[in-house]
DNA sequence: CCAATCGACGTTTTT
DNA sequence: CGTCGATTGG
């Protein structure tokens, strides 16, 4: 292996990014340009090429998909030679940081991370113990609060609230935090902000990282906010090497706290750097990159960046306007199963949406047909409730302090611990400063709780310790088979009724399995094999779920579709009010987002891309009359062609749905077409009722959708 | 302790 | 129109 070779294969300005010179770098990557390639042949190059110590590499993601799709092309690259490189999410790293130095950090050994869900359950609580009422002052609002000033990295002293509102959010924040520090509960911003202080205030260990890590490498560095900003520049020595990789033009998560604005910091505070441009696309036809150019150029802040490739320039991108949803649900279906009839797999089309309400008509739709989907995002597995449940006794198991886990299952199962009982408990904690489980030490030392009740409590404390003292000796599954069976959890789900209970019984034992298959990863040697499982539970909450190799429809949000492509791609609801949302349109800046995320979605596709709209939809119960995007607009009108064919009838409705005999027998369905003696020919695209009151509504070539009672409206079948 | 019912609400999501 | 959450009654 040589330089020559991570060379090869390469284009001049993938070359040129891989070998430059040992200095900042920043490489603006378009869509599909092959950045990630970029990133591990860099790795490999300086590692290989310039004899540059792994460990003096660290390479940060923002997802753990694309660090661990990272870590396996370096590792397939170079031969497994990456021991003693840092690679993994900012998060991740974060977390490894704080455990080689809880001390310095100021937190216990065994701190716990809370996810999302064991946060906003948190704050609920701290809220109901400030005598709050959570209709007037959502949780959720609070939390937004909290995590969007510690992004910004203001602990609650920081910050001098404006106005008696935020007085209160404020308040919360301080008593929140409390609450975590007492128990020993990091949250995902803490994790960073704990980080950065680490550094920030202990010069020693700032020293030392900034000496260790000579190359510092940023994917997605668009997706940056404040204080992942902040603790790159700590990391960073005068000594290191920067390179940051990203898209100004992929930037949709300024919502959240993303700041596009630091890649022209970057070119500031880590002057000099240079600067390269990966423009050339490997991935779609030149007719999509030509309206994806087209329309991103519409935005007005931006690096500049115009994506060609020398490939075909292929089909034009098809739009199509459906009369409502369900017409353009079902042409989706009808091109998805050309496509198939043509020789296509299912998995190579997407359907992208704005918002994961879209989806149902979809799946109605593809339901209809018997058309294998997965549909990303939802629930993942260690945020089902059940495991929710079992992590809690294993929390507990490694640390008695963790509130927010005694307080998931000091109850469940029922073990005759009421709210009396646990109010009495957080009283204690409260008067004492001190956590759940000492505040029933304390009361059952006190006889403060006796009979019923302290029994119950006794009887749970004493099955915590049994648990940790059981499960000491043995292997990580065993100790979770040990807890699931002895806290009486397994026996609970399995006493539930139905297929819930029955899948809930099964994820326990996938649970299970999945500590057989853990393997801690590098730099937790330090950790008990079960904190080390903790942490990988709350840092990586697992896949969707398991059908991932199925051939299947890919059905996702555009955001979730970022990084990925596909064949052949539909984006629906490319109406203004969905897409651009509603909320975006007013202000300049969400509206380039959205813009950004049409490019986005556009740029998934590889072969053909349809962009689809609904002239009206069935919106809260409503019907909505939306325009035609002013994004169709912004492409340049060559590479569009409408699309005028009407969908295909397809299998008759009263196969899928209820509807009555009255209906059938007329002969009218979904996708009909009729003609009518005042509005002429046109398609029937949807119904409503029963009997004789039962309506149709039927899109009429020239007059438009109307909604015609069958019994009075005199429709010829076509 | 569970179920039925009422009411509020209604982007995007990772860690 | 749905969903989710909370409340209330059995």
């Amino acid at each position: 292996m040589n330089i020559a070779h991570l060379l090869e294969g390469l284009n001049g300005k993938q070359r040129e990014a891989v070998a430059a010179p040992q200095s900042n770098l920043l490489v603006l990557a378009g869509a599909g340009s092959g950045k990630t390639r970029v990133l591990v042949h860099r790795i490999a190059y300086l590692i290989q090429g310039l004899n540059v110590s792994p460990y003096a590499v660290m390479a940060v993601t923002f997802t753990n998909k694309a660090a661990s799709e990272m870590r396996g092309r370096v590792e397939q690259l170079m031969g497994g030679q990456l021991r003693g490189m840092w690679l993994g999410t900012f998060h991740g790293l974060a977390h490894r940081l704080l455990r080689f130095h809880h001390q310095d950090a100021g937190l216990p050994e065994n701190f716990q991370i809370l996810d999302s869900d064991d946060q906003l359950r948190l704050i609920k609580r701290v809220m109901r113990s400030l005598n709050l009422d959570d209709k007037k002052w959502p949780p959720r609002q609070a939390m937004g609060y909290i995590n969007a000033k510690k992004d910004e990295g203001l602990r609650p002293k920081h910050i001098d609230p404006q106005d008696p509102v935020e007085r209160l959010w404020h308040q919360i924040y301080e008593a929140y935090q409390s609450a975590c520090n007492l128990a020993g509960l990091v949250d995902f911003a803490e994790l960073l902000l704990r980080a950065l202080e680490l550094l920030r205030d202990n010069q020693h260990l700032r020293d030392h990282y900034q000496a260790r890590f000579h190359h510092v490498l940023v994917d997605e560095f668009q997706d940056t906010n404040a204080i992942q900003y902040a603790w790159l520049r700590l990391l960073a020595g005068p000594q290191s090497h920067v390179m940051i990789v990203g898209d100004d033009d992929q930037s949709i998560y300024g919502w959240r706290g993303a700041r596009v604005d630091n890649i022209h910091r970057f070119l500031d505070d880590f002057a000099p750097a240079v600067t390269i441009r990966l423009e050339q696309n490997y991935r779609s036809t030149g007719t999509i990159l030509k309206a994806a150019n087209g329309l991103i150029a519409h935005n007005a802040e931006r690096l500049g960046k115009d994506l060609w490739t020398d490939g075909k320039s292929g089909e034009p991108v098809s739009v199509y306007a459906g009369f409502n949803e369900i017409d353009e649900a079902r042409f989706v279906v009808s091109r998805i199963q050309a496509w198939v009839d043509d020789g296509g797999r299912w998995s190579d089309a997407a359907i992208l949406y704005r918002n994961n309400a879209q989806s149902r008509v979809l799946e109605d739709a593809l339901l209809r047909e018997s058309i294998k989907y997965r549909i990303y995002g939802g629930l993942r597995f260690f945020e089902r409730q059940e495991i929710k449940d079992a992590l809690a006794y294993l929390r507990l198991m490694a640390s008695r302090d963790d509130d927010a886990a005694f307080e998931r299952v000091v109850n469940t199962p029922a073990r005759g611990i009421g709210d009396r009982t646990i109010g009495i408990v957080r009283q204690q904690a409260r008067e004492q400063g001190t956590t759940l489980w000492r505040a029933c030490r304390q009361l059952l030392d006190a006889k403060v709780l006796s009979g019923r009740a302290g029994n119950a409590v006794s009887g749970f404390m004493t099955l915590v310790d049994n648990l940790d003292e059981q499960g000491c000796d043995e292997v990580l599954s065993r100790q979770v088979d040990i807890a699931i069976k002895e806290s009486g959890l397994f026996a609970m789900y399995q006493a539930e009724k139905g297929e819930k209970g029955q899948a809930r019984v099964e994820n326990l034992e996938e649970l299970v399995s999945a500590t057989q298959d853990f393997e801690p990863p590098e730099g937790s040697e330090e950790m008990s094999e079960l904190n080390a499982f903790l942490a990988h539970a709350a840092l990586e909450s697992g896949d969707t779920q398991a059908d991932e190799f199925e051939d299947a429809v890919q059905m996702m949000t555009m955001h979730t579709a970022k990084g990925l492509e596909f064949p052949l791609v539909f984006v629906v609801g490319v109406e203004e009010g969905m897409f651009p949302s509603m909320q975006s349109v007013t202000d300049p800046d969400r509206l380039e987002e959205e813009r950004r995320l049409c490019y986005v979605g556009m740029t998934r596709a590889m072969k053909k891309l349809y962009l689809c709209y609904a002239e009206s939809r069935r919106l809260y119960g409503r019907d909505e009359y939306h325009t035609p995007s002013r994004f169709l607009r912004e492409i340049p009108q060559e590479c569009l062609e409408e699309v005028r064919v009407r969908t295909q009838v397809t299998r008759p409705i009263t196969q899928y749905q209820k509807s009555s005999d009255q209906f059938n027998e007329t002969g009218l369905n979904l996708g009909q077409r009729v003609r009518h003696s005042k509005f002429g020919d046109g398609i029937i695209i949807n119904y409503e009722g029963t009997g004789p009151q039962s309506r149709v509504q039927v899109a009429f070539d020239e007059a438009g959708p109307k909604w015609l009672v069958v019994a009075y409206a005199r429709l010829d079948v076509l």
